[in-house]
DNA sequence: CTGAAAGCGCTAACAC
DNA sequence: GTGTTAGCGCTTTCAG
């Protein structure tokens, strides 16, 4: 058992060449001949010789270039979150197509990226790809000394360099208060993660700033942290209210269809004839039956397409600069927005 | 740019050791004294030195030892579909707890997992997890050669011998069948998906099984693919013919939902009223607002859990033979199925 | 175009 | 307990 695997000495033997030979023939642009090459690559796949990637990757840490691993590290926060769970999907695939391997690592909340890059790093990977969290600017610091691209997914970098790739969050929330206003609902309410979250704190703000252009104020406000059950429990709390808002606008769309289901069961509350809903990202689920959420969609495939773009440039050319794209959301108009306008 | 990282020279230079005291610093049980190793992590975290994972794993190849890498593949089909999506979770959150990094790889069917399988191994992992799809038994023999153990969740093996974790499909579709006679429901449909999908075709057998105990025979049966829409395009199908099912059993949550959606749109049929439908797996969706589905309910997180513990166990002793435990499922019942009996 | 040889950073004998 | 040394499998000069 455990028995040792086929190396590229012994297709060397087998093929009457060197082993450097061989090495070559596993290598694009390698000086060989195309019959010496066509002859080892016949002999190898005789053999069932697949190049070792580990060893590759240690003998490409020469003469003060980085070594080499093929891999990407991702980051990720909450792996079930539907939301996530697509992007990591398109990340694996469009990491795969261009050639990368993909080492997922999950952390619990914020605190734990650090230490989940640290682990990364210990494999040598070429890049990493942070999904709703940041990094510390220590780590940042670090990265950037090994020459290892950082890219943040649903987050800005702040302060420090680093690529970002995300929504317009604040246009987002613009675009819902534009809606609720024009189908003049006037006790509206915003239902965020956490209170330190930047994507939720970016969503509210433009949502604040087009209401006030209307001359409309938020009426209520409740922290979740964006799981079905947290949007429960805020609908739950803002339902209980002697007076209840007329419309609630969620950032993202599980807490949104968490408020739906509390209001229908618990409160008998129905959107959109008791009160209006919009929701955020524009989940499979937000379209299906009995929900029918009006959102506002992510363009997830685009932005993956342009993550997974600048990372590989910056993977394979070093001092590109770091590259913080926006995408415009797009509002979805479902069923759970009030469609005419009333007055009182 | 491109700095060449900190290695165990240098680590040992500053304090004053050889490299291999640094490298027994840095292993469990290695024979060094408490003060030396003390000294060293200290220097060596001023330093910032993390020991090399892709060095080490080189190095332990010898003397016929296979080389080990510490990561394990985890190769998965439908990432994006709640329960494959849950299960990743749970894996990737349950291989770190234990130490092991995951290399995950998508794949777009059954075809490609060869392949995958091949890529994965370039990378030395020492173990690999397949989620809902099989390997060719050549494959499989590879692995065995390997000594790499071989993990098949939701699906059997088959005739070779490799780990399964999975559920009791025919139980499962034994209890759905019980519910749906226990109502007296004659015109009973099954939902499946790829005719030639084992796990479907199980549930299938053990649907029907139960039914002809009750003297009832399947009624209708509709392919999907296991995705919403295929549940849509199946429950158009079944309501589209003069004489409709009153009874509904879809081999898992995403295509129950699929047919409850056309019903409710395209022909306003409503569950249980007009019919009774019955899902599998359990998914959160399956709860929410709108749903109610009943359904049977698989227990992932002692799947995952049996699982991990397995391929674990394996990786870290040879000659463990091949566990194959099955988990029974459990009917949880909500509101898609009718509760009194009715005759006709 | 091809072979020989020098490492990449680490672990594991093997001496002391 | 500790240092010395020989590789792990590969890529990449460097000669020829």
């Amino acid at each position: 058992m455990t028995s040792k695997s086929i190396t590229s000495y012994d297709v060397a033997k087998a093929a009457n060449v060197s082993q450097s030979a061989v090495s070559r023939a596993f290598s694009p642009g390698a000086p060989i001949a195309q019959q010496t090459r066509a002859r080892i690559l016949k002999v190898a796949s005789e053999l069932g010789y697949q190049p070792n990637a580990i060893a590759r990757s240690m003998s490409t840490a020469r003469n003060d270039i980085r070594q080499k691993s093929g891999m990407v590290g991702v980051i990720v926060t909450r792996p079930e979150d539907p939301f996530f769970a697509h992007s990591i999907a398109r990340f694996s695939r469009s990491l795969q197509a261009k050639g990368w391997q993909m080492l997922l690592f999950t952390v619990d909340d914020q605190t734990g990226v650090d230490d989940a890059l640290n682990s990364l790093m210990q494999f040598k990977i070429d890049g990493v790809i942070i999904l709703s969290a940041i990094l510390s600017e220590h780590m940042a610091d670090i990265c950037r000394s090994h020459g290892i691209p950082v890219l943040l997914y649903n987050r800005s970098g702040g302060d420090f360099a680093v690529n970002s790739v995300q929504i317009e969050n604040r246009e987002g929330g613009r675009t819902a208060a534009k809606l609720l206003c024009e189908v003049d609902h006037k006790r509206i309410a915003f239902v965020g993660g956490e209170v330190d979250d930047a994507t939720s704190r970016e969503r509210k703000e433009g949502f604040i700033a087009r209401l006030a252009e209307d001359g409309c104020e938020l009426f209520l406000e409740e922290a979740g942290d964006f799981t079905f059950d947290s949007g429960r429990e805020a609908g739950a709390r803002l339902f209980s209210r002697t007076e209840r808002p007329d419309a609630i606008f969620c950032a993202s769309d599980v807490m949104a269809l968490g408020v739906l289901h509390v209001a229908r069961l618990q409160f008998d509350l129905h959107a959109p004839q008791d009160f209006s809903l919009i929701g955020f990202d524009d989940i499979p689920a937000a379209a299906w039956p009995g929900h029918e959420l009006t959102t506002i969609r992510q363009p997830i495939r685009r932005m993956i397409q342009a993550a997974v773009d600048i990372l590989v440039a910056q993977m394979s050319t070093s001092d590109v600069p770091p590259q913080t794209p926006r995408f415009p959301g797009t509002l979805i108009v479902r069923d759970t927005v009030r469609k005419a306008f009333r007055s009182n």
